[in-house]
DNA sequence: ATGAAAGCGCTAACAA
DNA sequence: TTGTTAGCGCTTTCAT
């Protein structure tokens, strides 16, 4: 059986819009003496009155619910790093902001793919707006769910929708300046492996580094490419630095150079743009450190601005990337 | 601008009822015309109206959100193992039942820690019912929501609310029979190495081997009992077997052996109670498999249950519990 | 076969 | 200083 203001009202011998002002705490405000709030606050402890949120929300058109879509399952089977960082980011935002996170599992398919508008009503409905994260994006989804007026923000550059809000990290910047300290260390040929996905973190990358490295011997092949003989190319090609794209690709250029008998850095410099494994071989490696949590914070503050309409719909944010250096740029010898 | 059923029943020229009825899917049921259907689905298009869910829960339906409460962040700094499998197990439980999970954030308090309660208002009531997951909980709190008839489910056995419902792993089963192992292999003098804390999940272990191991010579101690000194005592005791009952416990016990020179199973023999560290030194005990994933799946089906009244609110739920055998149980020299 | 009306629990104008 | 009223968007009788 639940309490309503109602119950409440009746027991204290007052009207509901009172018990309204004293649970929202401007009772005073509204006027309300003294003996009478306490008369309420006594009939409220009594009865046990708990306010029913989902009236609120159903008043005040706000549910508190900040919904987080992903296109893959939140929880993998293998605790997927990538992920991770940027959902402890946004749990603590939503937590400090006194809101709380709603996972669309509902969206899943048969096939394991999850779809916004598969249901057929979005379910994303539920949360005040939404965080959008994950690679694997359906464009023309994303895109309906702008033109409907829904609030939401993705975690990452998003160009495809051009009303999308994002929050993004500044490649650019961040790989200019390994770039630029590769070159410090005198070394102008330089070769890069990227990943084998063409997705926008990737290309933005990529583009980073063909942007930074004008006038110097470069080199960029995707992971597949990469193979045993990719080293000796190098060598040839007189590369002296690499840069990987992702830890996996790090590990993957360890390996190889490891059977060659080359070492980093020693026999070549060698930077990570993301964090390596902590277990991995390339651990020691150089790299960026991607401000995943600061991202996801940021994500749901800028969903909340946009909420507040104290920014436009596509607004977008970015994130300074740190450096860490590991001694793996070693100055070349001229 | 929300598009209403009122304007979409105006735009069609019906009641704002047929428009329920078509919304719904009941239309046909409630005895719509084929045409007037047509003309209210056409209407619906062309305004492109979507349900407002908030409404549809206060009117008492289902909102199809199940919450998931945790006494701390779901997800921490560093990614708690310990958690995550129920989680995975919770997500894809929900997703095949076409349920989307509602993170409560917002009751984190300053401190870090959660309250239900604390903001006056429970948020859980966004949430159909929910599963409770996490060690540290407020036994005060929960009964409370028990009292209120609020459907939840905690993951793990839950005395201290008579009205809980719960899945609980079936340790009593599961100490047996690695109990039974160590008697088959000649054990007779088992030591067993506790967690510092006395939590029901605890505490339910440290019972079931001391009812397992009646008649034989045993020793029960915590963790910070557990010292130099502690593997001379079982020694001169005639210890030849020992249970960690966790996978910290379980290193801290090989690394003591290591400094004592002694070899596992080749001194004495040994299980864990959880799955060890992957990368531990311990990693190659014998021990125990929590069916975590399980577990989560069928509190997620316990709840979906009780909210449909085929199950009662205190229902109980038991899941077996597997052990590996790695070969760290050997025979007793007699 | 369709419509009118009540009400879920709450808040915010507006009256008194 | 307090009470009355009108909704928020929806579902569900009960009339028509």
């Amino acid at each position: 059986m639940r309490v309503r203001q109602r119950d409440i009202a009746q027991a204290a011998g007052v009207s509901q819009a009172s018990v309204s002002l004293v649970v929202s705490g401007r009772a005073s405000e509204g006027g309300i003496s003294p003996s009478t709030q306490d008369r309420i606050r006594t009939a409220m402890e009594e009865l046990g009155y708990r306010p029913d949120p989902v009236a609120r929300s159903l008043r005040g058109g706000r549910s508190g619910l900040v919904g987080v879509f992903t296109y893959e399952p939140v929880f993998p089977a293998r605790p997927d790093e990538y992920f991770h960082e940027f959902l402890v980011g946004i749990e603590m935002a939503a937590a400090d902001r006194g809101q709380d996170l709603v996972l669309f599992s509902s969206t899943q398919q048969a096939d394991g793919r999850r779809s916004i508008y598969a249901g057929g009503s979005s379910r994303l409905q539920h949360a005040d707006g939404s965080v959008i994260l994950g690679m694997h994006r359906d464009d023309d989804e994303l895109a309906r769910l702008a033109k409907d007026e829904y609030p939401f923000v993705s975690v990452g550059r998003y160009d495809p929708v051009p009303e999308a809000a994002w929050v993004e990290v500044d490649y650019d910047g961040a790989v200019r300046a390994i770039i630029e300290d590769f070159h410090r260390a005198g070394h102008r040929a330089i070769a890069y492996v990227a990943g084998d996905n063409a997705r926008l973190p990737s290309l933005a990358r990529r583009h980073a580094f063909a942007a930074s490295t004008r006038g110097d011997t470069t080199q960029i092949l995707t992971e597949t490419e990469f193979d045993e003989n990719t080293l000796g190319t190098w060598r040839d090609s007189g590369i002296t630095a690499v840069i990987a794209e992702n830890p996996d690709i790090a590990e993957k250029v360890e390996r190889a150079a490891a059977r060659a008998g080359l070492r980093v850095p020693d026999d070549f410099s060698a930077a990570c743009l993301d964090t390596p494994l902590r277990s991995g071989r390339s651990a020691s490696w150089s790299h960026l450190l991607i401000p995943k949590r600061e991202v996801g914070i940021r994500s749901v503050n800028l969903l909340a601005a946009i909420l507040d309409g104290k920014l436009p719909r596509g607004h977008h944010d970015s994130v300074q990337c740190a450096s860490h250096h590991l001694g793996t740029i070693a100055a070349e010898r001229v």
